[in-house]
DNA sequence: CGTCAGTTTTACCAGTTGGTCAAATTAATT
DNA sequence: AATTAATTTGACCAACTGGTAAAACTGACG
């Protein structure tokens, strides 16, 4: 029965998650302190406490919801639909999302590198069940015909390093191209990689 | 002229290097401790401080290694020979240091992530330079209609993204596909992928 | 055996860490 | 305006951090 949400803890508390974002994504879990937090929140540190009970409830909230947010559009898959343009629409919203919320997608990488020790048990369930659904969808696809013979597995992998490769490897890329956006360059690349691969 | 380097000497410095590629890897410099490092390696931490000046040391002698380490590969890549043939070697070859060194692959990613505030100028040196020079070999190849026109770039970071996936999300992969070696249908995918996308 | 460079340990330090607590302040409600 | 509930702060703590200093130990070699 609580609904009652004050405007001042909105506020604050999308604040910590903003301040938080920025501070895991960049040192991870460990390498990230509530000082930083609480400087780059303009916030004190008990403040910050007050509204989460632990520098980890701050990380778990953050980590809960990029995987609801992530797992969404691969469910959004419509397996009514003309294959190679389904696949293709989300491996663009999947590339949208690394220019749009790089800090999501390092923050992710950061908590995998290191073993996912608070979301193994969501890698193994929620995840797992999601891409075999997908793996399913897709070799039906190849089975019927309307796109080449692939292992699911590995394109769905190839999807996820090549989109998420653009967010988390930023600072290479940056260093190898220059300064500025590339990811038009890298939508073109992607849709014609796909495109090779699934046309028969 | 330093070259007496004690029996002891090799073995803790190895140990200790040893001991922080692991650490290092899962923590990301900040994150990890120089206790944790001491227990790992069965030394003190004094005693670790004695060969290494600092755990920064520790850390810029793992990361300067791994660069040398896989910048060579990229040298090695033959002008003179068959384009499609070399750069399947390359991408094999990049496959299999995931497969067998992921903490090192884990250590970079890590040192990227988070801004390579310390590699920066390699990145924008010696790696910018590297990669220049192959992506001129590979326009060259296209030009010369001995791979179909593509951009060299992107094909280069689509090679580093999928190898490197699988040692920096081996986590995900492992809760997907379920535990064991999946190298084996990775680098066939990798070759299937890159066979479609260079021959005309 | 003695010696001396090389190695390891013990004790320690100042700064930082996540987190607590009660008091003070501010906002909402009557 | 008065009362109550929500918010913020300052002072604090125990555990941990990277690093130091000097003493104690070890091993190679004449």
């Amino acid at each position: 029965m609580k609904k009652t949400e004050t405007r001042i803890q909105k506020k604050n508390q999308s604040a910590i998650k903003a301040a938080g974002l920025k501070v895991f994504s960049q040192f991870g879990f460990r390498g990230s302190t509530l000082d930083q937090i609480a400087t780059e929140s303009s916030l004190s540190k008990p403040n910050i406490l007050y509204y989460f009970s632990s520098k980890e409830a701050i990380y778990e909230a953050l980590l809960s919801q990029l995987l609801t947010d992530w797992l969404q559009p691969v469910r959004d898959i419509d397996p009514a639909g003309e294959p190679v343009e389904e696949i293709l629409k989300y491996a663009q919203h999947k590339l949208k999302m690394s220019r749009l919320y790089p800090r999501e997608s390092r923050l992710y990488a950061n908590e995998i590198i290191q073993g996912a020790p608070r979301i193994k048990s969501v890698l193994t369930g929620e995840l797992r069940d999601v891409v075999t659904t997908l793996a399913a969808l897709i070799k039906s696809w190849s089975e019927a015909g309307l796109i080449r013979v692939i292992d699911p597995y590995h394109l769905i992998f190839s999807i996820w390093a090549m989109t998420q490769h653009y967010a988390d490897f930023d600072v290479q890329v940056q260093a190898v191209l220059g300064e500025g956006d590339h990811f038009d360059d890298a939508e073109q690349y992607l849709e014609d990689m796909l495109r090779r691969m699934l046309t028969v």
